[in-house]
DNA sequence: AATCCACAGGAAGTGCTGGGCG
DNA sequence: CGCCCAGCACTTCCTGTGGATT
């Protein structure tokens, strides 16, 4: 044996795409947050109030996913923080994510816990944690802002609006203020009306970004997470333009960029164009895709299993002018070989049509109508998803 | 032209399940 | 607590379409 090069010296550690991919990430930050000048100024004249040493009066933001809610939010109490810092007030900010914190109990201790770290709160009752929320309060004559994002996901939201307004009436010096974050526009109307009316003192919403909005927000982005020149500017386009047909969300434009960078990283290539950006999004449908099938019924999957399996046989022979077009009746034999072969009762042709007919609607199969020259009425069936990679899926499954 | 074939899809019936109600 | 009924997943039966075969 010649000299062994260590096996990780492929692994180049000096990325030539990304500069710090970190800022990629759902998880980054932002400084600068373009084209929310309107919401911040806003939330500052809201919250401004604990500044004078009045109660802010609660607020309800709201917005569909990706339209910057979470980030403004955090990052005016972290402005906020930062000026009674300064100027020594007595203020203080809890960000807390309901989706982890889904109770009454769960979001109150998890604040009492931040309000005091030293203190070991947890396993005591609610009331205690109560009780010790509003000593705080009284002791340092605080304004405590609480910011709950996808507050929708509190279980008993009612009680626990009721619990924190009702801090207010029973404290002398300090004052609580409540701002609720929700990406469900119907979730106000299931509200008790007491709880709206007082989460509800002011409202902002969050827009979605158009896709000059989000070219935008990816230019800036990208200037700090990849190298200089790496991405092209139809990259940025592509991305932006995908994302705003869709919902307007950032962070799934983010989201898109960074696959498109780590796929550019995987092939050595140095650039990022609208090619990358394309594939990157295949790929991200395709596994969405591949997850649902393998949340639907077993049934449902053995269908998909057939139209694989024959598609990839067929795929090369040519049958009559279609590559790898099937009929529904053949799909339908080779259903019943396989649902035989794994032991499983098959369904009648009647019921297979349905099923074909929902697979449709969920996009994993497209179908055609062969109005004229073959077969009468009759539906020509071929899989939208890379054949080969759901029959390994799907392999995989019924293998265990 | 009559019949067959391969298929789509409607109608009615069946057996199971889970939730509301007396 | 048992009862009943609605809803579901599915089957059986049936009608209709349009090319292929005799």
């Amino acid at each position: 044996m010649g000299v062994m090069g260590n096996i990780f010296d492929k692994c180049d550690f000096e990325s030539k795409i990304f500069e710090n991919r970190g800022i990629m990430l759902p998880s980054y930050l932002p400084e600068k947050l373009p084209f929310r000048e309107k919401q911040i100024e806003d939330m500052v004249s809201v919250l401004s109030a604990c500044t004078k040493g009045d109660r802010p009066t609660n607020l309800f933001i709201y917005g569909k996913p990706g339209t910057g809610k979470t980030s403004c939010t955090k990052y005016v109490i972290n402005q906020l923080d930062e000026f009674a810092k300064k100027n020594s007030l007595r203020i203080r900010t809890i960000y807390a994510n309901c989706r982890q914190y889904n109770s009454k109990y769960k979001v109150l201790s998890n604040v009492v816990q931040k309000l005091l770290p030293e203190r070991d709160i947890i396993g005591y009752s609610g009331t205690f944690v109560y009780e010790n929320l509003l000593a705080y309060c009284e002791k340092n004559q605080a304004k405590l802002i609480v910011a709950m994002d996808e507050i929708d996901k509190v279980k008993d939201l009612d009680e626990l609006i009721y619990a924190l307004t009702r801090a207010n009436e029973e404290l002398k010096k300090g004052a609580i203020s409540i701002i609720g974050i929700s990406n469900q526009l119907t979730f106000k109307e299931r509200l008790d009306a007491r709880t709206k009316s007082s989460l509800c003192e002011k409202e902002i919403v969050f827009p979605p970004y158009n896709a000059e909005e989000l070219a935008e927000i990816l230019r800036e982005r990208v200037k700090m997470a990849f190298k200089k020149g790496v991405v092209d500017e139809s990259a940025i386009k592509y991305a932006a333009a995908i994302a705003a047909q869709e919902s307007g969300d950032a962070r799934a434009a983010v989201m898109l960029l960074l696959r498109a960078g780590e796929l550019a990283e995987k092939e050595l290539l140095n650039k990022v164009t609208d090619v990358e950006v394309r594939k990157a999004k295949r790929e991200v449908e395709e596994e969405i895709a591949i997850d649902m099938i393998s949340t639907l019924p077993e049934q449902q999957q053995l269908v998909i299993y057939a139209i694989s399996r024959l598609t990839f046989e067929k795929r090369g022979i040519k049958r009559f002018d279609d590559e790898h077009a099937l009929c529904s009746g053949e799909i339908y034999d080779e259903y019943k070989k396989i649902a035989a072969r794994f032991n499983i009762a098959p369904v009648s042709i009647r019921w297979f049509q349905e099923y074909i007919g929902e697979l449709e609607t969920y996009g994993i199969i497209l179908t055609t109508n062969s109005g004229k020259g073959f077969k009468g009425q009759s539906r020509i069936i071929r899989l939208g998803l890379d054949v080969e990679k759901v029959k390994t899926a799907l392999e995989k499954r019924f293998s265990s």
